[in-house]
RNA sequence: GUGAGUGUAGCUCAAGGGCAGAGCACUGGUCUGUGGCUCCAGGGGUUGGGGGUUCGAAACCCCUCACUCACCCCA
């Protein structure tokens, strides 16, 4: 027999990795809740059309990293490689989007795209992603990145930078596209072979090309920014403005082209030098044809994903990763002698519905191991019931930190409670502190 | 999908053809119902797996698997 591990690319947490990732989450989901987003919960697999239709067919998510499957019905599922397409797909089949409002829908959890794994990159990673959709103005596109910088900023993270882009709407991009290819078609013998496959297939990821050889071609290739339309070089000049009155830093980059074909309009994506080379933590954009696409109401939406694992690597290097708790469990109690454990077992019960956890000791009579079981369990007293205890109707609770030994009686149980509770009490606040 | 690097005790790592080791962790003792510190002792390994070279392989060669990083791509 082969031991099993995790499959590639899967992450696992163990403790307290877990308690400090639902504390990134959270934290996240705090900003987008001030900032009126509500809550959905969105299945983990869905039709494997919904991606096809939205993502594109040309993109690598769909081309080669969707995890597909037939279900015994013979019916095509993928779990799910993003969050926006499903999030669409909930609301245009709950007729949640009201074309002249707006909603603004929240989400959280795994996404699945099969690719080699490297620093930064799993086959199971977790998003917290925001949608707005209705009437899209500049200023939505302005608030998604007040929310995205504001948990940057709550957590300090190093090294970012925030870069900006308008890809232009359904008029002015095909004269851009048109420009593009021609030049490019020009240009060729400078290209590395992708890239010139890419002429055909999708002209503006070329545009995002780090090969070596491309670089001179793609720097005096034409920008996207000289074709934008009247409508959309307002809106870019506004999203721009915007985020000067709001002093937060940006850079325009005309390059910036996003790997899902659905975007128009303003994207972006927050880097981080202190990220491998995967080191874009949070991007998004509008998409003004999607919801369209996905037979929903005509109209634009816009939004962004998080990284989970991305903001959580440089939350430990900025050091505002949730602590790891000394002490993440109140009480551990060791019974001594056959006696003392149906009392030890039904005290716990009523320890815990205090809202005080505790935990019983049960496989050593051993006092030494009934220490050191208590220190595993991370507790911060130990409460000893022997024959001596019972026989005065008592049990001794010891303080693990100060080494303070105090008796209380079995019953009523409200001075044990009470000490531990302001014990507990005075610790929080000094770690406040 | 491509390339490079690394696989030795639960963890971090030594040993670079000649007896497979250390620190931490774990167990027991020192200390019979009072932990953390000290000191002592102990358990733990087919050196990722398979094959080859050799009197002898953890080490050298081939294959394979896994992990890591990078390309690609993206959150």
């Amino acid at each position: 027999m082969i031991v099993i591990n995790a499959p590639r690319g899967i992450k696992d947490r163990i403790p307290p990795e877990e308690d400090q990732f639902l504390a990134l989450v959270s934290i996240a989901e705090k900003h987008l809740g001030q900032a009126g987003f509500k809550k959905v919960g969105l299945p983990i697999f869905e039709s494997a059309s919904l991606f096809t239709r939205s993502i594109g067919v040309e993109t690598d998510i769909v081309e080669k990293e969707m995890y597909l499957f037939e279900d015994k019905g013979g019916e095509r599922f993928a779990l799910r490689p993003e969050g926006t397409a499903s999030l669409l797909r909930l609301a245009i089949q709950h007729h949640l989007i009201e074309p002249a409002r707006i909603t603004r829908l929240s989400y959280q959890g795994p996404m699945f795209r099969h690719e080699r794994p490297q620093a930064g990159r799993l086959r199971q990673f977790h998003q917290v992603g925001a949608e707005i959709l209705g009437t899209i103005t500049p200023q939505d596109n302005i608030d998604l990145l007040v929310v995205i910088d504001s948990i940057s900023r709550e957590l300090k993270l190093p090294g970012t930078t925030l870069f900006i882009n308008n890809m232009g709407c359904s008029r002015c991009r095909p004269v851009f596209r048109k420009a593009l290819v021609e030049y490019l078609e020009t240009h060729q013998s400078g290209l590395c072979t992708t890239c010139k496959k890419r002429t055909e297939t999708n002209p503006l990821r070329v545009l995002d090309c780090k090969v070596e050889q491309c670089q001179p071609v793609i720097e005096r290739a034409p920008s996207i920014i000289d074709f934008l339309c009247e409508s959309s070089r307002l809106h870019h000049e506004a999203v721009c403005s915007g985020l000067r009155s709001l002093s937060i830093p940006f850079t325009v980059n005309p390059r910036l082209v996003r790997g899902l074909d659905y975007y128009t309009e303003t994207t972006f994506e927050f880097v981080s030098d202190a990220l491998g080379s995967q080191s874009t933590w949070a991007a998004g954009g509008q998409y003004d044809g999607l919801i369209g696409q996905l037979e929903g109401p005509d109209v634009p939406g816009a939004g962004f994903a998080i990284g989970v694992e991305r903001l959580a690597l440089l939350a430990e290097k900025a050091g505002t990763l949730m602590p790891a708790h000394s002490h993440t469990q109140d009480i551990s109690i060791l019974p001594l002698g056959e006696l003392a454990v149906p009392i030890v077992q039904s005290l716990i019960r009523e320890i815990r519905n205090e809202g005080i956890s505790a935990t019983g000791i049960f496989g050593t009579t051993k006092i030494k191991q009934g220490f050191k079981q208590a220190e595993r369990d991370g507790s911060r007293f130990l409460l000893i019931l022997g024959e001596d205890e019972m026989a005065r109707r008592e049990i001794v609770v010891k303080d693990l930190l100060t080494g303070e030994q105090t008796p209380f009686p079995l019953s009523p149980l409200a001075g044990l409670i009470g000490y531990i509770r302001s014990v507990r009490s005075q610790e929080k606040i000094s770690q406040l502190s």
